[in-house]
RNA sequence: GCGGAUGUGGCGGAAUUGGCAGACGCGCCAGACUUAGGAUCUGGUGUCUACGACGUGGGGGUUCAAGUCCCUUCAUCCGCACCA
């Protein structure tokens, strides 16, 4: 027996495997068809992180054992290639994203292989690829032709340094990350998509599929829908101004309304308000803020009441002041808001630092005067003329039926999702396929001129005020009309990122096709992706976007099911060895390479799935590799060991079915720490008792395939029954078999375990109480005392109580 | 501030339904083999005032029985668009 030598092992079956083509998924085929699919990555210039293969190992087992359970398996591979890091790089040294992005995505092709994956690379994809993008345009034309996407003058993150726009990534404490200038919000004219338009039926859908409850959770709250009244209040100068509330019932506790410093009513009023230039200046300040430092600084309110303005209340008709602050955002409801201090935090800290009146009208708090009182469940209403001793879920639709009759207000759901913005002022993106004609307005260019591709540039700087880098593509721009064929000019901006990674799971099941995105044939054959593992990161806007585009998709017809993953799943973060994140900074990033080089891609693999549960947080442990790589190396010395039997041992049959089931269930339930774990106590069985079976041996490395894959395919050369192992038949279990006859069953007394005892498996209630209580150990301690209540649990346990 | 999670030995973690807390691995201790070992093999390893008691962040509760269910509290991590 040669000594373990995972070197020559990987290179020689990764080699074959490519050769045969085993992992290639054809279309149709007679057996069930499975489709695994991770988030593919973005080929940055640092490599691989061990974070990557998390993912990866996992449904690669997954798809493994699916394989080898007859399912046609896709599990396949690609790039979402566009993006900041790559540009920014290109910008600093000249050089073409293309070419950068071509080498990153080597480096990664080799990284990936070398693990031994079994993607089907002749379906590999690039979000980059004319071909590709392509199809993310025609995707995008369909939705401009279905109206939903529109321009909007929305806020961008503007350096007053570098004068250029930025992403919120490079805004680090409200300065720009590489320069240091103040960073201030300009407005500018973006695309939007309407996902807005289906946030009730991104709710719903949610229903359908088999999504991580907590995954299910947070889409849900993100699309945060509620149920309020819009309310009317007049103005002293005439105006009306519309609240969005979930409470109406405390309208009788409103003591002033607030403006967002952006609402159009500002400035409408502006000869009204005696003090504008405080109010401008309050304007100014605000729009310095992103929205998120606005959130960071919650804590402590500000704002400027709109001197010579006043509201009328139109519960009780008082007249109330009226303020403009940063904590009301103009993007959510009205983008105006009735305050109630009394039953609102956020409202009540803002009444105490401008000495506003705070005014109880539901009971069942500590005095309002110290803290809001919040709960919408318990209470009943005072204070409030007719609504008084209703319960607040009774005041509510009662207080909305009272608006309507009077013409005040009427009953609204709102949704905390906002139109995607899908404009970005940069190189690296797909071009947006539209030309804007003086006389046509905005016109998309005809599908048979698809793809537009990006322009050839010498430099890749965002233009001047804040245009795309493609502003400067003269000859580019300058096109003609499709509608009119007059002189038209293109849409200098790209799209974001997400763009290519919202449908590319549709270009896989069909990924050469030059006439569609995905064959009728191809998509309906693979959809929906069975299995879909990805980082938590992406629940609320990868996830979501894509949901959407297939649900567009679905509503013209190009797609055949509503939702296009079955299931999602997720794997938690890998820290350094200091249980931090691991970063060039700190010093405790971990490089695959080095790793697989030491200890090959099987122990690599198998580290990874045993490290922790798959789904939590966890650190790097050099020492737990060494430790997986012991394991396989004492699996691999087993072999001196083996005899011819091609059977089970008699004292091991039970242990090679409960193996069998147990690998099979966990994988199935992503726990592989725990299949690992069974598998090493499998293997110290087999050394215990010093000899293995050749079929306890052959079953083994069958279960094992799936996490070190190369190993195992070489030790089924000799103890296998020929062809590829990694398309050999998943073992079988005799579920008769996994069950003991006798087993121990633990007596307590009071709770506290007092004796063992073995008893056969199927003994009843009675017997196993019997038992127990002529137990001798049992006798003694009982002597003297009275037994209150003996509880004996078949198969489980007997508890006697005693006094 | 809001939303989502997590908290179990020296460490990573295990414990399908409420039923023996600590599987498996690391580390550590002892032994074997060895010229040698950061190799390999064997055994041991929650804590303590140890024939017993205590132990799953803290406090309370439900139960014959709680890591698991309920209430409360603390700490840490992640995300965020103050969502009215």
């Amino acid at each position: 027996m040669e000594s373990y030598n995972f070197k020559a092992i990987e290179k020689k079956w990764q080699d074959k495997w490519e050769e045969e083509g085993i992992f290639h998924a054809e279309t149709s085929s007679p057996k069930e068809k499975f489709f695994a699919m991770i988030e593919f990555p973005y080929p940055s210039g640092a490599g691989l992180h061990v974070g990557h293969p998390r993912s990866y190992t996992a449904l690669d087992i997954v798809a493994r054992k699916r394989r080898m359970q007859g399912y046609n398996v896709l599990y396949p591979i690609g790039w979402d290639a566009f993006g900041l890091p790559t540009e920014n790089f290109a910008i600093k040294n000249k050089v073409h994203p293309k070419i950068i992005t071509a080498k990153n995505i080597a480096n990664f092709t080799r990284q990936l292989k070398m693990l031994g994956f079994s993607f089907d690379w002749s379906r590999e994809v690039n979000t980059t690829d004319p071909n590709y993008y392509k199809w993310t345009q025609w995707i995008f034309l369909q939705l401009f032709k279905k109206g939903l996407a529109y321009k909007q003058e929305m806020p961008i993150n503007w350096c007053t340094g570098c004068k250029v726009g930025l992403s919120n990534e490079e805004v680090v404490n409200g300065v720009c990350e590489r320069c240091g200038s103040e960073v201030v919000q300009r407005r500018k004219s973006q695309w939007m998509l309407k996902i807005t338009e289906y946030a009730q039926r991104l709710i719903d859908d949610l229903d359908e599929v088999d999504y991580l409850e907590k995954v299910k959770i947070q889409q849900r709250n993100w699309i945060g829908r509620s149920e309020g009244a819009e309310v009317t209040f007049e103005l002293s100068t005439g105006d009306e101004m519309v609240v969005y509330t979930t409470r109406c019932d405390t309208l009788f506790g409103a003591t002033y309304v607030v403006l967002s410093p952006e609402h159009e009513l500002v400035e409408k009023m502006k000869d009204s308000i005696t003090n504008y230039d405080e109010v401008l200046e309050y304007k100014a300040q605000a729009a310095r803020k992103s929205e998120f430092e606005r959130t960071e600084l919650a804590k402590d309110k500000t704002g400027v009441r709109l001197m010579g303005v006043t509201a009328k209340n139109p519960a009780n008709g008082e007249d109330l002041p009226v303020f403009i602050s940063d904590y009301v955002l103009v993007t959510y409801g009205t983008g105006a808001i009735m305050a109630v201090p009394a039953h609102d935090s956020r409202d009540w800290d803002f009444a105490k630092k401008f000495n506003l009146p705070i005014i109880e009208v539901v009971s069942g708090g500590e005095n309002v005067q110290e803290a809001a009182y919040t709960d919408v469940y318990k209470g009943e209403m005072v204070n409030s003329g007719f609504l008084n001793g209703l319960p607040v879920k009774e005041a509510i639709p009662t207080m909305i039926n009272w608006l309507e009759e009077q013409g005040k207000g009427k009953r609204k759901v709102n949704y905390k999702l906002r139109d995607w913005v899908f404009s970005r002022q940069r190189y690296w993106g797909e071009p947006i396929p539209l030309v804007n004609c003086p006389k046509c307005g905005w016109v998309a260019i005809p599908e048979s001129e698809l793809p537009l591709e990006l322009p050839e540039l010498e430099t890749f700087e965002p233009g001047e005020n804040g245009e795309s880098p493609l502003a400067k593509a003269y000859d580019w721009i300058e096109t003609t009309c499709p509608c009119c064929g007059g002189r038209a000019q293109r849409e200098t901006d790209t799209m974001p990122q997400w763009a290519g990674s919202s449908w590319y799971y549709l270009r896989y099941m069909d990924p050469h096709n030059d006439e569609a995105f995905a064959s009728k044939e191809a998509l309906s054959y693979w959809s929906p992706v069975d299995w879909y593992n990805g980082g938590m990161e992406h629940t609320t806007l990868h996830l979501l976007y894509s949901r959407f585009w297939h649900k567009v998709l679905y509503d013209i017809g190009a797609v055949p099911t509503k939702e296009p993953y079955m299931k999602r799943t997720s794997h938690g973060m890998i820290l350094g060895e200091d249980n931090q994140k691991m970063s060039k900074s700190r010093g405790n990033v971990v490089n695959p390479d080095e790793v697989v080089d030491e200890f090959g891609a099987d122990a690599f693999r198998t580290y990874e799935m045993f490290i922790g549960a798959f789904d939590q947080t966890t650190p790097w442990s050099q020492k737990g590799l060494k430790g997986c790589y012991k394991f396989l190396e004492r699996v691999w010395n087993l072999q001196s060991i083996v005899n011819d039997d091609d059977g089970y041992s008699a004292d091991l049959e039970k242990a090679m079915h409960k193996t069998i089931k147990k690998v099979s269930d966990d994988i199935e339930r992503m726990k592989f720490n725990t299949a690992i774990a069974t598998l090493m106590s499998l293997v110290n069985d087999f050394s215990k008792k010093g000899s293995v079976t050749k079929g306890e041996y052959k079953t083994f490395i069958t279960l094992l395939n799936p996490f070190a894959p190369h190993m195992t395919e070489e030790l089924w050369l000799t103890y296998g029954d020929g062809g590829y192992l990694s398309i050999a038949e998943w073992p079988k279990y005799d579920e008769a078999k996994t069950v003991d006859d006798e087993i121990e069953i633990v007596v307590q007394i009071n709770g506290k375990v007092k004796d063992k005892m073995m008893v056969s498996a199927n003994i009843d209630k009675e017997g196993l109480e019997q038992t127990a209580l002529n137990s001798e150990r049992i006798k003694g301690l009982t002597e003297g005392k009275t037994v209150v209540k003996v509880i004996a649990i078949p198969k489980r346990l007997v508890n006697i109580v005693v006094k």
